[in-house]
DNA sequence: TTGGAAGGCGCC
DNA sequence: AAAGGGCGCCTTCCAA
């Protein structure tokens, strides 16, 4: 009943195969066949196909209309032992695992971006190094062993396993695309940035409200050079540190309101405007390019086309197709619903049974009723927040959820002093010394701290966070593994995934069971991932015709 | 010409 | 209320 095989494709379509025992040996003869999406297709029995790479088969598969269950995607589980490992940043390739096997010079990992735009996202595809049959399957065994090793070898397992089914649903959501109306978007654009100069130039509207900018200083004023605006405001007699919106808004000047507004749709002409449009949309979908666990959080990235970054005002343009249907499910108060599931704290996870407005429950708990105080107390404990009312907030926090304040301090700590901190499924912080912590730390402003001290507290800030983050976003593969599962059989298809949102397109007729899909697959996630806890994971579903009606 | 850093802002 | 976590993308600026 869990049956699984091993499969590589070769480079004239063919493709070599072999059974596998539950340790990864093989149970069978190694067979080659002249058609791996035939050598697929006429194996339904399998469950599980172990293989390199899912982007290097599974868009293949999907093109020739065949789906898989599940499968092991060996390079992305290599990247989640390693990190487990501690050597996060050593080359993930199957090539690189086979070589550290065997004691041979390890290749670096060949680059993950330059993808053309609207193109199936494509890791590993184009100059991954071939390596053996035999090899692929040395390495499967090996970090079957791995896995035993871990801390926690159970949840190390259900990591990968999730994260495989991700590198599936991934490449089903490219192939099926976000469905966007570009008459719509056109409209959209034409109604915010008026028509265009000459019919491709500057929009009208930019033009105006840069002309009001130099109107309001009484000179000629670039809005988009933040050097020229400071400049003007500061002849004008305001010494400003920046022209980001919030510290704009402080002043009293009439060039303030054409500004924000001139970045507002300045942003939109570059970020989403109708270049973008012929980049990336054709055939009436927007296919992102979606990157499972592409940080090191676990978060999603995409490849491309800000595919998790679309304003607001541009989900006008997200239309389903006649007949059907959106539903649009986000997760409710999600990493506070998280954190009560990892630290366990009784209070917090007593609130977080609740599907109902979570920060009004803390407020009621801990804050006489203060809703807004409540939120920023919670969130500034997620974020390690540094100053203003949240580290007064905090102590109240500590005082009524103990365990949960403990929790994220724990894991600051350990940021600080230089240790790995993990999320509740495995996924672990990247060492000091990555990459990441130079570009995280530089900026704020100086403290009263040597640079030490500053580097190690923004470090802790970073994996405070991460414990949080990352075990949502473990939660949420499994959360969209079950949502797969339950949607087989229907015509409803997964078509956009956002940190702690899913869209689902699908018939009219379908909605009633999508919805209760969305609603069960996050009691399994929940249960799956955190094991029994009072832990509710509350969805808001929407059904609409278009993505801008969902809230 | 190209590449990286910085400023700024979109999403969660 | 303050400017704390994770990202991507576009721009300008500047150095190679």
């Amino acid at each position: 009943m869990d049956e699984r095989w091993a499969i590589a494709p070769e480079e004239d379509g063919g493709a070599v195969l072999v059974a596998l025992h539950p340790d990864g040996q093989p149970a069978g003869e190694i067979v080659r066949e002249p058609d791996l999406v035939a050598a697929v297709a006429s194996r339904p029995q399998v469950t599980r196909w172990v293989w390199r790479s899912s982007a290097e088969i599974y868009p293949r598969l999907l093109a020739n209309g065949v789906r898989v269950e599940r499968c092991y995607d060996l390079e992305n589980s290599e990247g989640l032992l390693l990190g487990h490992e501690g050597r996060l940043g050593e080359p993930r390739s199957a090539a690189a695992a086979w070589a550290r096997l065997t004691g041979a010079p390890v290749p670096p990992d060949p680059p993950l971006r330059g993808v053309v735009p609207g193109e199936q996202s494509s890791l590993f595809e184009v100059t991954a190094e071939p390596v053996p049959f035999e090899a692929l399957l040395r390495v499967y065994a090996d970090q079957l062993r791995r896995h035993q090793l871990a801390e926690y070898p159970d949840r190390m397992r259900l990591l990968t396993a999730s994260e495989s089914s991700g590198m599936l649903i991934a490449a089903e959501m490219d192939r099926a695309g976000l469905p966007w109306s570009a008459d719509a978007h056109r409209q959209l654009l034409t109604e915010l940035l008026g028509d265009r100069f000459g019919g491709t130039g500057e929009p009208r509207r930019l033009t105006e409200l840069a002309d009001e900018v130099s109107a309001a200083f009484g000179r000629r004023v670039r809005p988009d050079l933040p050097a020229d605006v400071l400049k003007a405001f500061k002849q004008a007699g305001y010494q400003l540190k920046s022209t980001r919106r919030w510290e704009l808004e402080t002043i009293d000047h009439p060039a303030v309101a054409p500004l924000v507004e001139y970045k507002k749709l300045y942003r939109i002409y570059t970020a989403n405007g109708w270049s973008w449009l012929h980049d990336w949309v054709h055939d009436g979908r927007f296919r992102p390019g979606f990157v499972p666990g592409g940080t090191v959080s676990g978060r999603w990235i995409t490849n491309g086309g800000g595919g998790l970054q679309i304003p607001k005002v541009i989900r006008r343009a997200v239309v389903a197709d006649p007949g059907w249907r959106l539903v649009v499910a986000d997760a409710s108060q999600l990493e506070p619903r998280i954190l009560a599931a990892i630290s366990r704290d009784p209070a917090l996870m007593e609130v977080a049974s609740d599907p109902g407005d979570l920060y009004k429950a803390v407020s009621d708990q801990a804050f006489s009723g203060d809703r807004a105080q409540a939120k920023i107390a919670v969130l500034g404990a997620i974020y390690g927040q540094t100053s203003g009312d949240g580290l007064k907030n905090l102590a109240m926090l500590r005082k009524r959820f103990p365990l949960a304040v403990a929790y994220v301090d724990d894991a600051a700590r350990a940021g600080e002093e230089g240790r790995l901190v993990r999320t509740w499924l495995g996924r672990t912080s990247p060492p000091t010394g990555h990459p990441l912590d130079e570009a995280t730390l530089e900026g704020p402003p100086a403290e009263d701290l040597p640079t030490d001290a500053r580097k190690a507290r923004a470090w802790g800030r970073f994996t405070r966070n991460f414990v949080v983050q990352g075990s949502a976003a473990d939660w949420a593969l499994l959360m969209l593994a079950a949502l797969r599962q339950s949607l087989t059989g229907m015509k409803a298809e997964l078509v956009f995934f956002q940190h702690d949102e899913v869209i689902i397109h699908c018939p009219a007729d379908e909605t009633p069971a999508v919805t209760n899909a969305i609603q069960s697959a996050s009691n399994t996630a929940g249960t799956l991932t955190f094991g029994q806890t009072p832990t509710n994971f509350a969805f808001t579903t929407a059904t609409v015709d278009n993505y801008a009606d969902a809230k």
